[in-house]
RNA sequence: GCCCCGGUAGCUUAGCGGUGGAGCGGUUGGCUGUUAACUAUUGAAAGAUACCAACAGGUCACCAGUUCGAACCUGGUCCGGGGCG
């Protein structure tokens, strides 16, 4: 049975839906913060919920086999699982491993699995569809990724190929074995799963087709953000989407920008996720209608003003531009926190508006309203 | 009044006769399913790493002299710190 519904359509594409989880039903589109470690960097779980005026985090992202590695899923299911160890009732989606791949932290990679040496101890450890299935769902996150093999940006024609089989193999392996798995946990996890095929066209259409041909509860395109030109992201997604159900949850991993956001909810995409708001906002860069400001600079020194005038935000309510670049100057952690905290408030907020313009169905105006003064 | 020490980029300083280096700060970019900072990771250890990159900052206090050549040696002047009277 699919858990997702749309309640609206927007002309250009873009729609509203609704997405039936274990914690609730969750509109979309949604953005969801990385919560990798199960907390955010410098940001709590109960900071994502208390960004600002009249926007909570519905939804965010965990890694499940950075969290298996540690605390370690013991540790998680012996709290109640994932919800109650990090202390966040809504959404929670598990990230599956597949993104560290690209991150040189894997020793080999075989048709069965991975093979890895963890960071914490550095023992040998394989990851393989089974066992990523069984670690998602005893942490009981409520939506699962698939295992998907991801090629870096750069690569052959030949290698994305390969990674795409892995992950088409993988994929259908960890949709069994989570089918079969799901009832023995006596668990309400949805599964997704992950479209590969790097920036090649045939590939991306290939592997939509592939993936969507399963019954998985969403579908994801990855392998998108790294590092490629923008036209060359747009072009991945428009090569797989004509061949996914437009039935189906669709989430875009990885993204990320705030036009980039509104670019692909024009496309249809549901669900994103993406450090870039809150890595930005680490390094100082802080989003605002009016484009990016970077509070390091020393026009800002003296500067009394919030980061943003009439902002929502938990931080531009108590802040000025003047002191958050001063704890930025001196190395304050909790600059990172203010930041990051303006940032997600940002994005979060976008999307609450984007919503409004689907509803009634001006987006298309609505985005190009907002790029004109945000540019790029 | 005398003696000692010092004056090198916005700040802290290295260089001590052969055409001015560094760290911090500054400026400008870049960050997209985060192994990415206050205590952590890695390493047997000494240690190493702390987001990355590019760029811009200087008549080496001043004036004379010695020398082929002076930030560097000599004399004087000014400024700062300390000591003795």
């Amino acid at each position: 049975m699919n858990p997702f519904k749309i309640t609206h359509r927007d002309p250009s594409g873009a729609r509203l839906g609704k997405l039936k989880t274990a914690h609730g039903t969750i509109e979309t589109p949604f953005f969801m913060p990385a919560a990798t470690k199960a907390t955010g960097k410098h940001i709590t779980t109960d900071d994502y919920q208390h960004l600002g005026a009249n926007v909570i985090t519905k939804a965010l992202i965990a890694n499940a086999f950075i969290l298996s590695l540690r605390p370690g899923l013991e540790i998680v299911q012996k709290a109640g699982g994932l919800h109650l160890f990090m202390n966040f009732p809504e959404v929670i989606f598990t990230d599956c491993g597949g993104f560290q791949m690209s991150r040189g932290m894997f020793e080999q990679k075989t048709k069965n699995g991975l093979h890895f040496r963890s960071p914490f101890d550095n023992q040998k450890v394989v990851l393989t569809p089974r066992k990523i299935m069984e670690i998602e769902l005893k942490l009981g996150s409520d939506v699962a990724m698939m295992l998907d093999d991801m090629s870096s940006y750069g690569v052959s024609f030949e290698e994305a190929k390969q990674a795409m089989e892995n992950t088409h193999r993988w994929g259908s392996e960890s949709l069994s074995i989570h089918q079969a798995l799901r009832e023995h946990y006596q668990s309400k996890q949805l599964l997704f799963g992950i479209v590969q095929g790097n920036f090649y066209p045939e590939l991306r259409k290939e592997s939509a087709k592939f993936i969507s041909a399963l019954d998985f509860d969403g579908i994801a395109i990855g392998g998108v953000a790294i590092g490629e030109p923008l036209d060359k992201m747009y072009k991945a997604v428009d090569a797989a989407l004509p061949f996914i159900p437009k039935n189906k949850i669709r989430y875009v991993m990885g993204v990320g920008s705030p036009v980039e956001l509104l670019e692909l909810i024009a496309r249809g995409i549901d669900c994103f996720d993406s450090v870039y708001p809150t890595q930005n906002a680490r390094h100082g860069t802080l989003f605002t209608r009016e484009g990016t400001l970077s509070v390091k600079q020393g026009k800002y020194a003296q500067d009394f003003t919030p980061i943003e005038t009439g902002c929502g935000c938990h931080t531009c309510h108590h802040y000025t531009k003047a002191y958050l670049r001063h704890l930025l100057t001196i190395d304050e952690p909790a600059a990172k926190r203010l930041l990051s905290v303006h940032n997600l408030y940002f994005v979060q907020r976008l999307i609450l508006d984007a919503k409004e313009a689907i509803k009634e169905k001006r987006f298309a105006e609505f985005k190009e309203g907002f790029k004109r003064n945000f540019g790029r």
